[in-house]
DNA sequence: ATACTTTGTTTAATGATTAAACTAATTAAT
DNA sequence: ATTAATTAGTTTAATCATTAAACAAAGTAT
């Protein structure tokens, strides 16, 4: 049982002044006794720990309040990096990050293949190339985040995964055994939550529901500041509420979810139906967008109902989480300017007052860094071992 | 901040001692040293206190396996008593339980009038008489819990009720000017979560969800072991997720929303249209559930119909959190016979193959009991500070 | 030059846990 | 019946993290 020692004690408050040098530095000894709590004695003694770890800096001295000059601490954001994968269905994402989160270098390539040997192929190749651009540094690479499309379980194996074949796989351990790095693996959306809620649009938000509208809907549920996975690691699946009960069948065995009439999916699916597209056979979201900049009412009275279907949903995830924020992300975040007046009109028109005040929606920030950065945050934070987010 | 020190660790370690006494008395200290990981040395000290606080007791001697026999401690359920209050739409339901949940006195009355008056008067009349009736202890009683309907904000105002006349009201001031005793008031849904969870069907599930099926649906939500109540305490409003795009309108200004089809009232008011009850004005629920017996078909196929409205909403919930466990409560649980199928199936035809073989499907098990005895939860946990539950 | 401030370190005390030694009480074996 | 082995619980001394207070260092203001 996790019980209570002065190891413990020592963790946390080594753990409170390192994450105050991170949010606040430059900052002094001084100055952390005061914002934390603890004595000076207390902070000068974990701050040469961290200084002996290399996490932490001394750099310069700061103004005077009249008296002596005070000592500069500095987070040592380059004592390590992280890689952070975003793995999409047609293209893999890969940045090599700082320990803060910011990107120092990124790769995208196409996804020609689907098959597991191809996308691990193409992974490690991603990986090592990353690993090789990494500057010297005290740690190294310090770990490794995916966040992968599907149903991943909590041992990193990826459940099933709707368009590649990666069905059973588990990549954790393969990428562990290659590069002998600690790797951690999520669903996309649980990824790209935690991306904006430490790097984005929800830096301030405990309470945030990420919504991912892409191929489908998914979403990332993060509560009192820790992400929640559910039972068996795959809580979030909203995209498959109901929102008619006689609605069409979808994949998943269920009738009228909503992803069938909010996503990416639900709306290439009645573009095509539409005069303007019918010649062109490869519609594209690029295509819809450029119309709809054009001004085709056809396509502006498209994307207005996909907002209004998305405002539905939302509706449903506010009634059901009273979150301090949404956010919508992934492909469908590009339509902002198209999609925002309806979802709010639907807000309004079905959410109860007490909701209604309470309601901020936002649009992604991170864009498609969100999940690359949200992976790359899971295993620095791991490494930092700061109880930023609680990863199981 | 929230800081480490020496002071913490012993809370954190007495915590842990408590409780197991508390969930596996009779046990000894040596026994307590083992399953903790605590020195031996450390549980004595920590009993020592403990039995100080009059909160455990030495009493008697066990087995011997092999050596000298252990000195057997108990948790002192009778060191102080909670009262639990269980606000109904015309009942109230009020219990003084041991430290442990033991109900020793229950007191249930119609409430007549709707009007805030009447409905202080009635409260605080039954709680006099359970202090009354509260047996001489070292604590006394150590806390009120109120469970009501309608949406109560972290402070203890009731923001609004549908059926009382209660809004704006903050009975959590008024009880506690009146009797001086620390009083916790939260929505009848999360009271019964917490019921269930802690004394009930849900005691080994740390991901539950409480649907209550009453006049409307609402849901208590516990992740992690920790009730979540949301930014503003007004989550789990399900019963309002939209099942129906275009379906009837509902009092809240959405439409289609689950509780229109699944609720009692949904139950009621279709059951109005049978040829049966036309002559009856007053139908009730045992009516209902006397004629389910007789077996009368139109009774059965509407219960049927009932019952599949319900599975549509839990496969709703188990896609958005994957629990370990929902349990349905209040007043549809008594239907449980006619319900239980239709449901599963509906379960069954809905689900994704990853979410049917998790679901772990209970009716209350504390019955009319599990808000009054959730109530009386939350306050005897505050005393004993032990972070058996989070409520903020 | 002097008094005052602020920063950061040193010192001694406090207190919680713990390993190890010890006492107490019981069983099993000779 | 005596002895050895075992288990329960306490005592003792050591360790270690925090802290208040004293102190040293380095500045500002008058």
């Amino acid at each position: 049982m996790k019980t209570g020692d002065q190891t413990l004690v020592k963790q946390i408050n080594k753990s409170i002044v390192l994450s105050t040098i991170e949010k606040k530095s430059p900052i002094s000894r001084a100055q952390i006794s005061k914002e934390t709590g603890l004595n000076k004695a207390t902070v000068s003694n974990l701050v040469s720990d961290l200084i002996a770890d290399e996490l932490v800096n001394e750099l310069g001295q700061g103004q005077s309040s009249g008296g002596r000059k005070p000592v500069m601490l500095y987070f040592n954001t380059h004592a390590g990096y992280a890689i952070g994968l975003d793995l999409g269905v047609n293209y893999i994402l890969a940045v090599l990050t700082e320990l803060s989160g910011e990107i120092v270098e990124e790769i995208s390539v196409p996804l020609s293949g689907k098959d597991a040997e191809h996308v691990i192929q193409t992974l490690s190749s991603l990986v090592s190339t990353l690993i090789g651009k990494a500057p010297q540094s005290p740690y190294g690479v310090v770990g490794i985040g995916i966040g992968a499309p599907g149903i991943v379980d909590p041992e990193g194996h990826i459940l099933f995964t709707p368009y590649l074949e990666l069905s059973e796989v588990n990549l954790k351990q393969i990428l562990e055994e290659k590069f002998n790095i600690p790797t951690v693996i999520d669903n996309e959306a649980n990824t790209g939550a935690l991306g904006e809620h430490l790097y984005g649009a929800g830096k301030n938000a405990i309470n945030l529901i990420y919504v991912s509208v892409g191929i489908g809907i998914g979403t990332g549920i993060i509560m009192n500041g820790q992400l929640y996975k559910g039972a068996t690691g795959i809580s979030g699946e909203m995209g498959h509420l109901t929102i008619e009960v006689n609605g069409r069948k979808c994949s998943c065995g269920n009738r009228g979810c909503w992803e069938l009439y909010a996503s990416e999916s639900a709306l290439l699916k009645e573009a095509k139906k539409m005069e303007l597209f019918k010649k062109d056979d490869s519609i594209t979201l690029e295509s819809i967008e450029s119309e709809a900049k054009k001004g085709n009412k056809d396509v502006l009275r498209l994307l207005h109902s996909i907002g209004e279907y998305n405002g539905i949903g939302l509706a449903n995830i506010i009634n059901t989480f009273n979150p301090d924020m949404l956010i919508i992300g992934n492909r469908m975040a590009r339509f902002e300017n198209w999609i925002t007046n309806p979802i709010k009109s639907v807000l309004d028109e079905r959410l109860s007052s007490f909701h209604r005040n309470s309601v901020n929606l936002k649009i992604s920030s991170l864009g498609k860094y969100s999940n690359a950065l949200g992976a790359s945050a899971i295993v620095s934070s791991r490494f930092l071992d700061i109880n930023r987010v609680e990863v199981i």
